[in-house]
DNA sequence: AAGACGAAAGTGGTTGA
DNA sequence: TCAACAACTTTCGTCTT
């Protein structure tokens, strides 16, 4: 769904310029981009929703976007149209040079900024999709001047964030702050502001997204894995996943699932994997047991062993 | 002695009046 | 703008292995 604009907010000018393919609105005088790719659909957070077990959520997946945006050196005018212009070529040149002053701010910032978003992106590993995605994100902000009033670094995290989540690679808010030196309360910040401002619409992440790298951290063996994954899924039939933090249950399914295959780890090492509190796993863990049947299961291995 | 458990108080963020 | 609220954390004392 795209809104149709009628006046340019920047200079409110009328004369708008409406690219279809490529979901563009751009203002003819100045330049301005007004919209890029609106998509709807799509969940807030978790919190509010009560229904059991619907598969709807795909709906608002990735869309085009692709575009990389090439041509985006608007300019005012050219030198064979002043001539035309008379009185108002006063004007028209400061225009045009204040438009030249500031896509060359931009684009010293990008530069920056992107040579930042690599070194954070390398360092935690992402997927070029990923990257590329952050350093989409962060180009409208900037556009939208959204970078105004916070660090360059900060947009770039709460830029990765998103992509992260959109792309279902999802890295925690730790390790973005530790890959970037960014306060996990800013680059949370930032990351609603953003996404909010651009009306970039993510779901939910989804805690089996986490498993592996957990897995692989706690060196489970590849079925105590899969046995995590088969306990969220129970999970996520039982209503057990909503409104929780995705970490922690990921962290108690986890935690189960190495406790029935033998291969026991501390509440503590898990929790700090996950990047949650013990007493988080244990609240987790403790529903598990209650609300699935895990108990048993528990049980059975327990006398197994002895 | 280390780990698991649970109660209670505190934190940061959302929601709805 | 503010109070109620939910999830999560911190801290700490007690029980279990």
């Amino acid at each position: 769904m795209t809104t149709y604009v009628k006046k340019c907010p920047e200079c409110g000018s009328t004369n708008i310029f409406y690219n279809k393919e490529k979901g563009e609105i751009i203002c003819k005088d100045c330049g301005y981009v007004i919209e890029e790719s609106m998509v709807d659909f799509g969940q807030e957070w978790r919190e509010f929703e009560s229904e059991a077990g619907e598969k709807r959520r795909r709906t608002g997946a990735p869309m085009t976007y692709t575009e990389f945006d090439m041509g985006l050196g608007t300019e005012v005018g050219k030198t064979a149209d002043i001539s035309k212009l008379g009185k108002e070529k006063g004007k028209f040149l400061r225009l045009r040079k204040w438009q030249y002053r500031i896509s060359t701010a931009i684009e010293r910032n990008l530069k920056l900024a992107l040579a930042e978003l690599k070194r954070v992106s390398s360092y935690l590993k992402l997927p070029a999709s990923v990257e590329e995605e952050a350093a989409r994100i962060y180009r409208l902000a900037v556009q939208r001047g959204l970078v105004r009033g916070r660090s360059m670094e900060s947009v770039v995290a709460g830029a990765l964030y998103a992509a992260c989540r959109r792309h279902d690679v999802p890295r925690t808010l730790d390790e973005l702050s530790e890959a970037s030196g960014i306060e996990k309360k800013e680059i949370g910040r930032t990351y609603r502001f953003v996404t909010r401002e651009l009306e970039i619409r993510i779901r939910p992440s989804n805690p089996a997204d986490y498993i592996p790298r957990f897995a692989s951290a706690l060196k489970l063996s590849p079925e105590a894995q899969s046995k995590a994954v088969e306990i969220l899924e129970k999970a996520q039939k039982a209503e057990l996943t909503s409104g929780r933090g995705p970490t922690g249950i990921a962290a108690a399914a986890l935690y189960v699932a190495a406790l029935m295959h033998g291969e026991k780890r501390t509440q503590r090492e898990v929790a700090d994997v996950a990047g949650v509190t013990e007493v988080t796993i244990r609240n987790r863990y403790k529903e598990l047991l209650d609300e699935l049947k895990l108990a048993k299961e528990l049980k059975k291995i327990k006398k197994k062993r002895k």
